[in-house]
DNA sequence: CTGAAAGCGCTTACAG
DNA sequence: CTGAAAGCGCTTACAG
């Protein structure tokens, strides 16, 4: 007779014991059913399934992740949900990895709960690989994770010498190309409002926005720099920052991301009845959707979001376990301008 | 010597019984050490945590999953991520869940994984309960989770005769003051901008706001209703549908949700010129941060996320495995109106 | 307070 | 292809 542990009053647990019984099998027939690939006939695998359904048995996952030593769980730490992109972000992982058979346990990051406490509480679930979508983690929590096994990739940015590599857009490029766009529109004053000092994505972006226009033999004193903490409101600050300065309103801003743009150009235009583009040109970065509703028509880079996420489920070695975890990998995946109103001017097609 | 697993090159799987073996203890006293309460001298407990800080050890919740029953994990399945209400609701459950030491598996709903799917998938994972904010969940699933003792609590929603209770604002009543608010203001003529027509929430909305109109004496036909699918885009399209009708614009708008309240907003300035509230009025539902930008200012009833997220989670029952599965329970909370300013005139104090 | 041992529900060599 | 049995890393009566 099988065995049953009551769970709650009038709740049982079926295990895969009690479908062997009512099958008539071995449990470990019942373990092969479940298996794909594995060595069973196809009519004990039937008598089995059957068996399961009628008792509405679903196999444990706790219980083999203890034995295979693979939970199929893979953690994503999201540090900024304000900004909509991480949203996004999300929502793509859980496409691509739920498709892969694998789910996400999700750390949201707060002033009770920084990264490294995110990873200390990842590793008694045996995760399979630790995805980060916040900076400032720590050598130490890397080690941490590596000694176990546990690959860890950073998404949207790296963190030098802490043996995580990440996935990331072509920062300086995007920053790049923005200042091309700026330049070519006519623009010769500019503002960058800038995001997480913390973080590379900024700084990048920033860097090659920069490098860019001094090139190009503008003034460094021309290109001014305001923070605006990766938020809306942030952007929004960072504008009245810039007109609290005094000195005349630039050609051009670069948000360096799009939801900062975005707080830009409506304290812009609200606060100080400026027209983008025609007051003041802006761009931002990432591409999000919400960018592209009518009242921003922002122009910005694109990042691209299924190509990244793809390329960082990869570099987990999610099939592969005892793949060595890599090191020192880098490799930035270009995005692209996405044309819309807020540079004026013939778009190059 | 204590037994070692290689993982990866390299790498090696530290247990308890190392860390018994090097503070001199037994295996079960490291056991002990680290569960709060358990009757072990203080000393010992000392002598263990040192060995274990020494070893990087961490316990294993799987293991300790599997003879527990109580994987500290709860499953919060996510239906509309281009809502950013969702957004702010998975940061608050974060944020809740993570501080009573509890962790979240999401699964992100898509065309290629329903509320079904995603719950015969969290099923292996003996998960310590399941929060869903999607609609459309069958029955049948419900009983597959009660059956293993996983209490299920809806989020912003009901479904009737599921055996599935939720926890939600009052919307019905929120509907009423929004109608309320818009006949004190003068308006006479009305439209609804509605959301999912599966859930109950977007329902029991209009049925308020409806109803107190009604009470009022404005004929049925003076209050029009267009889906808006409960995002921007939608509430874009409802405005243009709206429009495209022929008849004059209506005094005030209801946008069951922010967000489409917002697309509405966009469309009818941008698209056809008017101006909010002075051509139209308009409110919405929640109480989103984003409503609050600038260019909205959008008059809402929130939604007390802080107060239902721990409703939420009291009815999970997480310190009490045992508790009988509450059945029929629905107790809406209810939200207050958020005096913006697309509803014109003086604001009660 | 402490340790030896059974047990949680699977997987997987091993022998047949 | 199939079954008996050991083992995954813990927890928890039980006896001392």
């Amino acid at each position: 007779m099988p065995k049953k542990n009551k769970i709650r009053e009038g709740s049982i647990r079926t295990t895969s014991f009690d479908v062997a019984a009512l099958a008539g099998v071995s449990q470990s027939a019942v373990s092969r059913a479940f298996k794909p690939g594995s060595s069973i006939a196809a009519e004990t695998r039937e008598k089995v399934l059957d068996a399961a359904r009628k008792l509405n048995y679903v196999p444990n996952s706790i219980a083999s992740s203890l034995t295979t030593h693979r939970s199929n769980i893979v953690a994503i730490i999201l540090g900024d949900l304000n900004n909509p992109f991480y949203t996004h972000v999300l929502e793509t992982f859980g496409r691509e990895l739920q498709a892969r058979n694998r789910h996400i346990l999700v750390f949201t990051l707060n002033e009770d709960m920084g990264t490294d406490d995110a990873i200390m509480r990842l590793l008694p679930y045996q995760v399979d690989g630790v995805i980060l979508t916040s900076a400032q983690l720590s050598t130490r929590m890397v080690g941490m994770c590596h000694d176990r096994g546990i690959p860890v990739v950073l998404f949207n940015r790296y963190i030098p010498n802490t043996g995580a590599f990440g996935v990331r857009c072509d920062n300086p490029e995007g920053g790049r190309e923005i200042a091309e766009a700026f330049l070519a529109a006519g623009a010769r004053t500019f503002a960058m409002i800038t995001g997480d000092p913390k973080g590379t994505t900024s700084k990048d972006r920033a860097t090659g926005f920069m490098d860019r226009l001094v090139d190009a033999g503008i003034p460094r004193s021309d290109i001014k720099a305001y923070e605006g903490s990766s938020s809306y409101e942030g952007g929004a600050e960072a504008v009245k920052a810039m007109m609290a300065d005094g000195a005349k309103v630039p050609d051009a801003i670069f948000g360096i991301n799009d939801i900062m743009a975005m707080g830009a150009m409506d304290a812009l235009r609200i606060e100080y009845g400026l027209k983008v583009p025609d007051d003041v040109m802006v761009a931002g970065f990432d591409d999000i959707p919400e960018g592209a509703r009518p009242p921003y028509q922002l122009t910005t880079v694109r990042q691209p979001i299924n190509r990244m996420v793809r390329a960082t489920i990869d570099l987990l070695n999610l099939d592969d376990p005892h793949a060595e975890i890599d090191l020192a990998h880098d490799c930035p995946i270009k995005g692209h301008m996405v044309w819309r109103n807020t540079i004026p001017g013939p778009k190059p097609e």
